[in-house]
DNA sequence: GATGAATGAGGCTTCATTCAT
DNA sequence: CATGAATGAAGCCTCATTCAT
């Protein structure tokens, strides 16, 4: 997060940048090595000391544009919040950085999507991260009393599917207008109120709605 | 018009039909004469039987995608309503397909997107169709006294920008969800009202608007 | 020579005669099957009934034009001239033959001196017969007593050479209009009287002469 | 310009030279890059750092035979004979070079005809130049007083047209034999004083006539 | 007989990648 | 470290050729 702590470092996050102006400029398919490397200054050859393949800095292009996305999951999960407040924070964080990303440059934004859809194997690993968290909260939410007669994997699925558009950067480049965190609370609510069977009541946390 | 009439015409239809899964899938820069070859059960060579060149084939898709369209604005030329309802179902009519395409798959929308960036002149001549035929409808709302003092170029230019985002898919896939054909009616009946300098006044086809 | 025989033959001969045209308008390695078929109104396919490969297309070509050449040449031999007269005549008839056609159109004749030099196996076999058929002669004029101690292949390298620019057609489309029978008839009488060592002497056929 | 500058210079030298080899044993249509590479002992993707396209290959090939001719015109332009005589030399200078080298090879010589048939645009920038440089030469005639009458065009035009053989390798190969200098000295005799009418009179410069 | 349909091989070209220096 | 040189694999496309009908 300092400064790069190499030489390669460095010259990595460089190539990176110049790298992402290129992928924001002309979409995620029509760029080569050797156009990188002419935008770096530098050999092609040279451009494999500091990333292995291609497909290797796809993957940091990828991991670049995740690593915030990550570090707010992990924000989340280290803090003590209540497991509902959790769980809304886990979602609404990373819904504003994105969103204010695509305000930024929905063309841009596109972009990425056009890489997440070409490189799905990056994106799963993410997915697959955002999933072994949201079964830490889900974990947490049981021993409350939540979810009762669920398993965690039933949870985890239940729940990805109805908060999948505020996730899913596929569908939510396209229909980003129409999310707010609002509608996200209310997903929330309804995810610990109402997939806990044997524990109906009027507990909603009328703190998290706007209204 | 139906039927196709030769073997090389139903071939073509079978191609195409794959060659729009393929786009669908996997978005339109990355696929290869082999491989719809492959897919088409056929050799690389057979398929230019069919289609003469990868540009070729880009264009049905093009086509097959536009056709509707086009028929759309020509039923609407070619109905007799008056000329401001006329504007308000060249344009809503148009939007109702696109729309109801989008809530179909919207990721699939946007690969027809990506494809009309990637092969502007292909999208040039529907752009150029829509302007033809927006003309003659501004031609028959002259005739009857709208539009005064503007030269049927300076009234197309205006009434082009002002419903852009109802007709350009490039940004229309990314706003869709705010897009509706009540906001397009306020805008044609803007055009309308707004745009003849001459002849203000309260007619206003109130029908026109959902209120 | 009269009729062609068989439906075959017939179309054989009318396929021929397009693919010359072909050969003589653009060159010998600018025509594809594709385009001869198309110019004979029938399928490649069909062509293939004709003729079983390119090659044997091009093989039939070049029987079409060493056709008249191989006749010359067997009518010299079966007649009853003198041995010196008859290798004067051998040479001569068919140097006549090609000069005509080089005036006609040099640029036709150089499309066959083209096609000659890309499938030299094809004028080899001419040139193999050639030396069959003067090697006949020299046997007939050994039989007189010419070329006395010399083997037949000996003289027969020797009169290849000296008489080289009247047969060689890559070289003499060049140089046409240097050649003439006249120096064709000086070349054969030192052939006659300068290869013959222990036979010096005045007997030069002066009538072939011009001077 | 003596020593080739970098490797990429060099190599495209030697490379240059295989082409000519090739070019000149087998005709110009007869090779591919595949070929060519496999000559040069490399793989065809490297062949294309050194020419970017077969085109420009044949292209450098053609600068390759063309620039000697060039350098002759140059220097005719630059030195200081009258204009009668530059005229001359403009032509005899080109006709004796390439006579040298129709006499080292007539069949390489016909090789570079038909590789200037197939791609005329290369010879056309060699014809331009030449009539650039032609029309200089008339400018300093007229500024002597010759072919008055006449506008500089109407002289190029005149003087290309009896000219022609000693210039167009295409006709030039078929009938080098009769082609010779002193035959060219009466030519540009006949358009000094033939061209210009008002100016008839007894000075042809006799010097130029062999005889 | 004649055809439409189909293919394999090969040509030009590009690009990610490697390696000796 | 950095480079120029080199390559294999793949992509688009053409063409001679075959085969079932």
């Amino acid at each position: 997060m300092a400064r790069p702590q190499t030489d390669l470092d460095s010259g990595r996050d460089a190539i990176l940048e110049l790298m992402v102006e290129l992928i924001e400029e002309r979409g995620s398919s029509a760029f080569t090595m050797t156009e990188l490397a002419g935008r770096a200054g530098m050999s092609t050859a040279n451009l494999y000391r500091y990333f292995e393949s291609k497909e290797a800095l796809i993957e940091a292009v990828a991991g670049y544009w995740f690593r915030p996305k990550i570090e707010i999951m992990e924000e989340v999960i280290a803090s003590d919040l209540n497991p509902r407040r959790k769980m809304y924070e886990f979602y609404a964080r990373r819904f504003a950085r994105m969103k204010s990303e695509w305000d930024r440059d929905p063309v841009a934004f596109a972009s990425y999507v056009e890489l997440g859809n070409e490189h799905f194997e990056l994106v799963r690993s993410y997915v697959d991260l955002g999933d072994h968290y949201l079964s830490v909260i889900i974990g947490e939410a049981m021993a409350e009393g939540h979810f009762a007669g669920l398993t965690i994997d039933e949870a985890l699925s239940l729940i990805n599917q109805m908060t999948s558009v505020y996730v899913n950067i596929g569908v939510m480049g396209l229909i980003m207008p129409k999310l707010n965190t609002d509608k996200l609370a209310r997903i929330i609510d309804a995810v610990f109120d109402g997939l806990s069977a044997q524990d109906r009541g009027a507990k909603a946390v009328s703190g998290l709605r706007a209204a």
